[in-house]
DNA sequence: CTGAAAGCGCTTACAG
DNA sequence: CTGAAAGCGCTTACAG
C-alpha cells in the first residue's frame, strides 16, 4: 500500500504556473488554451501522478458518469452474461458502473437500493431483475421512479420506462415449430416457474404453436419446474406419468433439459427415438450432453451491451439538449441451434 | 420518469427552521440534538423525500463508503459465484460496489481501469482476476498500487497486498487420492491452460499424490486443455491415446470432464469401471451429468463475503485508528463430494 | 444542544 | 487565451 498524498488541480496549477481553471480547461479537453500551456500542463499532470477527483467533479458537474445496475440471481449464468454485456460497454462509453443485486427477487430490498443509486447521483439505471410475481409494481409509484432514465432488460415495458430484451414467447414457438417440423406428434412442455414472466411466456410459445398446427395442448401436457436440474428431475417423471403418448419435450432450459437426458437413459428411453428434446439457454455444455442438446440461444452479451449503449444515448441527450428522450423499445427474437437431441423420431 | 426538483440539506434546514450542520448530525446519527429536533427533521425529511448527495458527501468526508471490484471472465461461473457473494456482502456493510471488468485477462487495460478507481475514492480494492501469465507484474511497479487496501482473491499474496483464497492443490490432491483409494491404478490428468496458476496449482497437487502413493507422473500422463467442453473433448483423445493403460482421470474442471463423459460414451467405455473421472468446481448441473460427476466444491460465495468482510474491517481500521493494518492471508480447502463416475473400477 | 464560517476539489459563468 | 469569484452539497472544527 503506496503513501501517496493527494494530489489535487491546485497542486498542478501552482506546480505549471497557471490558475485552476486553466488546468481545469486541459482536463476536459475545451479548446481555448495555448498549445503550449497546455502541453506543459498535461507533462505536469503526468509527471506529478495527478488523476482528477471524480466526486468533485461529479458534484460540480451535476453528472457523475456513473449508471446504476441492479440484478438479482448473479450466481445464474443469463444474469452474468448479460452483465459482461454491460460492463464492456459501459467502459466503452467511459462510463463506470454501481452494481446492486437484490438478494431475493421480490420487492422488499427495492427501496433502500434505490435510494442508495440515487444518492450516489446516478446517470440512469439498468433494470436486471426478472419479472416475477408483482416485483414490478413499484414502477407504478411514481414517488419511487428515478428521476433518471431507467433501461428494462426484459418484456413489459410500462408507460415511460425504456426496454431491451429477447423475445422469450418466439423462443418458445421456435422450439415448438421445430419438433413438429422433425415429425414429432406429441410434444410435451417442461415449464420455468411459472410466476416469472419468462417462463409464462416460453409457455405461451409452446401452446401457440401446438394450436398453430392444429393439436391441442392440454394442462397435462405440461409441468412445472423451478430452472434447476433436480426439479427437472422430478418433472419429467410426472410429466411422462401424465402424458404417456408424448414423444418429445420442449423443456424451458438446459439445466432442467440436462435432467431430462438424465431420466431418459436411466428409463432406456432413446433420444432423440423415442424422446425428442430441446431446451432454452444454449449453454456452452449444452454441446456435449449426451446427446447434443438442441437449444433456443439468446444473445445476453449483446442484450448488455445495446441496454449501455442507448441509455448513455439518452442521458447525453438530456444533458446536451434539456429534453426527455421518447422511451424506446428494442426487440431481439433468439435463435435455434439444433442438435442431435432432436433429430427426429425415425432415424 | 418523474419530474423532480433536487433537494438539498439546506431546503430541509430551512422547512424546520434549524440550521444545515444540524440537520447534518441528524444524517449521520451523531449525539447531542435534542430528541425532539431530530424527530421533526427525521419527518420532514422523510416528507420531502429528500436524500442526502453522496458525492458531496464522500467530498467533505474524504470516504466514499465505495468499493472497487475488478474482476476477468465474468461470463464464467467461477467469477460470478464469487461476485455474488461480494454483492451480498458489501449491501450488509453499507457499502456500494464499482464494478470493473478487464476485457482480457492480460495486462494492458489495467492502469485506466486502476486510475478510473482511484478518481472515485474507493476505500478499497477486491481484485478477483485469476493470475496467468505475468497479469500480476503491476505489483511490483509501487507506483501503480493502490493507496487503499487491497484484497487479492487468489493465491501467491505479494508483498503488502492481502488475500483469501481456496488451496487450489489441496483440491488436486483430494481429487487424486481419492481416485487412488477407490482402487484406481493408472490416473492421468487433463489439466486447465498452464499459465494459469490455479491450473498449475491443480496439476501440482496431483502430481504430489502420485508420488506421495509412490507413482510416478510422467509427461505424457497429462494434457492441456483451455477449461471449455470443446478443448476437453480433443484433450480426453490425446491422453487416451498417450496413456493407453489409463484407468481414471482427473480433470481439472467440470466443463472439461462433462466431455471425458461425452466421448467416453462414444468409445463405449464404461464410466466409472474402465475410467473413473473426477472434475473440479461442482457445477450445480454435475450431479446430473451421465454419470453424476465427482468434484471438488469451492465455496466462492463465501470466498466472496469473507474477502469484503475483511476488507472493510481495514479500511474502517484505517479511518478510525489511522494505522495501516498487517496484511493478512486467509486460505479455504476445498471439498471433495463424490458421486457414481468415481465409484472405482469394480463394481 | 445549536449555529456561523471555512473547506472538500472541482466547474461554471463572467471579465478582460 | 487566461484568471478571480462564486458555487456544487455536504462536513469539520470552533464557538457559545
Amino acid at each position: 500500500m503506496a503513501k501517496r498524498h493527494r494530489l489535487t488541480i491546485k497542486d498542478v496549477a501552482e506546480a505549471v504556473g497557471v490558475s485552476t481553471q486553466t488546468v481545469s480547461r486541459v482536463i476536459n479537453n475545451r479548446p481555448d488554451v495555448l498549445p503550449e500551456t497546455r502541453q506543459r500542463i498535461k507533462e505536469a499532470m503526468e509527471r506529478m501522478g495527478y488523476h482528477p477527483n471524480a466526486l468533485a467533479r461529479g458534484l460540480s458537474q451535476r453528472h457523475s458518469y456513473t449508471l446504476g445496475v441492479v440484478t438479482a440471481g448473479l450466481k445464474y449464468i443469463g444474469p452474468s452474461r448479460t452483465l459482461n454485456g454491460i460492463t464492456d460497454q459501459a467502459e466503452q462509453e467511459g462510463y463506470t458502473l454501481l452494481l446492486k443485486e437484490l438478494p431475493r427477487f421480490d420487492t422488499d430490498q427495492i427501496i433502500p437500493i434505490l435510494n442508495s443509486l440515487y444518492a450516489r447521483q446516478v446517470d440512469g439505471i439498468i433494470w436486471v431483475v426478472p419479472e416475477i410475481g408483482d416485483n414490478r409494481a413499484w414502477f407504478q409509484d411514481s414517488q419511487l421512479l428515478p428521476a433518471v432514465p431507467m433501461m428494462l432488460l426484459s418484456k413489459s415495458p410500462h408507460s415511460g420506462v425504456s426496454s431491451v430484451f429477447i423475445d422469450n414467447y418466439q423462443g418458445g414457438r421456435l422450439a415448438t415449430e421445430h419438433l413438429l417440423n422433425q415429425g414429432y406428434r406429441h410434444i410435451g412442455h417442461l415449464s420455468g416457474p411459472l410466476d416469472w414472466l419468462d417462463a409464462r411466456l416460453r409457455k405461451a410459445g409452446w401452446q401457440d404453436a401446438l394450436q398453430a398446427a392444429g393439436k391441442e395442448s392440454k394442462e397435462e401436457h405440461s409441468v412445472e419446474g423451478n430452472w434447476s436440474s433436480s426439479s427437472g428431475e422430478v418433472a419429467i417423471q410426472r410429466l411422462l406419468e401424465q402424458y404417456p403418448e408424448m414423444d418429445a419435450v420442449f423443456v424451458a432450459n438446459d439445466q432442467m433439459a440436462l435432467s431430462v437426458l438424465y431420466i431418459a437413459s436411466k428409463m432406456n428411453l432413446r433420444v432423440p427415438q423415442d424422446l425428442g428434446v430441446t431446451g432454452f439457454d444454449n449453454l456452452p455444455e449444452s454441446a456435449f450432453f449426451s446427446p447434443p442438446l438442441s437449444s433456443i440461444e439468446q444473445d445476453l452479451h449483446k442484450l448488455g451491451c445495446i441496454s449501455v449503449k442507448e441509455l448513455v444515448r439518452m442521458v447525453e441527450k438530456i444533458r446536451l439538449e434539456n429534453t426527455n428522450p421518447e422511451p424506446i423499445s428494442i426487440v431481439f427474437t433468439p435463435e435455434l441451434v439444433v442438435r442431435e437431441s432432436s433429430s427426429g423420431p425415425h432415424r
